[in-house]
DNA sequence: CGTTGTGTGAACGCTCTGTTACAGCGGCCG
DNA sequence: CGGCCGCTGTAACAGAGCGTTCACACAACG
């Protein structure tokens, strides 16, 4: 069996014993271009990332590793209790979390399901809202038939957006989970990317991005579930 | 929202409670029959199914909703640590499982996972009185279902007030509350918000904010009734 | 009937956004 | 190695939208 990848490194002692008790191979990396050079030719089985100590540093990694062409799954994450707000719109980023401090057979439990469920084959590869079709596994874009040439930022702007319909979110948050790090005084740069964006959608659909004044940006209509 | 089918009946206080909190509606039932004669026209929007009290009844039931036309998905599993082992070659009768006893913020993190995981909207976080809807994710308002097209200050003076239905507050108050602390202006800057308001509200609905003189304004019925 | 408080309309000025242009950077190819 | 090109972030500007203020009319209350 190809080794689990984990993260940090190294790992604390009692999840590589409870990996080493249920019989996972695995090997840890700190940054993702360490994990891609340990990785082995058939590529990781998984991957084990511990959020607790160095939360933002975590999710960076995992965005790393769900961004590349073929995404590293399934990836389970290790929170404690206080984080679980974290795993606010960072959906994207894990297929299933545990509790720190775990119980060692917990954890194996939910490999285990997690394995049996990958091999299954249950993660979502379109995200579609209305005329728009976003292809996640090769990268492309679609507008009602019409195919879309984003670049990564736009693609990954959209994306995010698309995967919150009706949700407003302010120029900051999207800097923050889009870009992947905090940052000072280029809340501009993300009306830039709004504005090709829009431009490539066509003046048919511009209207599919709206403006928020005060406060930021929506795509397309609210969810009124009332 | 639909609401969620519970096993058994009744469930524990502490599990209803947990759901209450959470936001999520729910009825329980204790055999298959039951549970299709309670079920919605839309149908479920989820189970969660409590497993260490009786552990053969409880599998007997999940595998009846799977083996449904529509296999009934998401489905939450509640196990003691001692069961674990009972999960094995159980994997296609659960979507994810949660060590009972539980802590409700990972039911509700792990809940809300599910339904993002299986595609299944979230539930919109409303400020709701009488006829009026704040959508707080997408900054849209509609009275009556007619949406209003509210200006950001107009909308954030309005979340207050319904959000404290009955209460009276004076300008002032307002001013530091909606507007901020360090705001200094003049206090008929409110007087001319609250007319714009109550224009948008329409004739019908515009005694929703009503004068108090010489104190301020009020959203809604007085507590104590007239 | 006078005083005080509130509704109303218009106008000013600021804040926020759309838009354009440009510089840095890295990749690609000759 | 050098030049070209596409992507990205930043700065600057103009315009529109919005909040604030003012002035006056009107209502409430003694």
């Amino acid at each position: 069996m190809e080794p689990l990848l984990l993260h940090p490194d190294p790992p604390p002692p009692e999840l590589a014993q409870a990996l080493d008790l249920a019989g996972y191979p695995w090997k840890s990396a700190s940054t993702p271009e360490e994990a891609a050079r340990l990785e082995p030719a058939d590529g990781w089985s998984g991957a084990v990332v511990l959020a607790h100590l160095d939360p933002e540093a975590a999710f960076a990694f995992c965005r790393t590793l769900r961004r590349r062409d073929v995404p590293l799954e399934p990836l389970l994450l290790l929170v404690s209790g206080g984080q679980l707000g974290d795993l606010e719109l960072r959906d994207d980023l894990f297929d299933d979390f545990c509790l720190s401090p775990f119980h060692p057979r917990e954890l194996e439990a939910r490999l285990k399901h997690l394995f049996w469920r990958t091999g299954t084959g249950t993660r979502p590869e379109l995200v579609e809202y209305g005329p728009l079709v976003l292809n996640l596994e090769t990268y492309q874009a679609a507008i009602a038939g019409r195919p879309l040439d984003l670049t990564y930022m736009e693609y990954e702007l959209l994306k995010f957006l698309a995967t919150n319909p009706g949700k407003v979110f302010t120029r900051e948050i999207l800097l923050s989970r889009v870009w992947g790090y905090e940052y000072y005084g280029g809340a501009r740069t993300v009306d830039v990317h709004i504005r090709r964006l829009r431009a490539k959608l066509g003046e048919e659909h511009a209207s599919l991005i709206q403006t928020v004044r005060s406060v930021g940006y929506r795509f397309g209509q609210p969810r009124w579930s009332v």
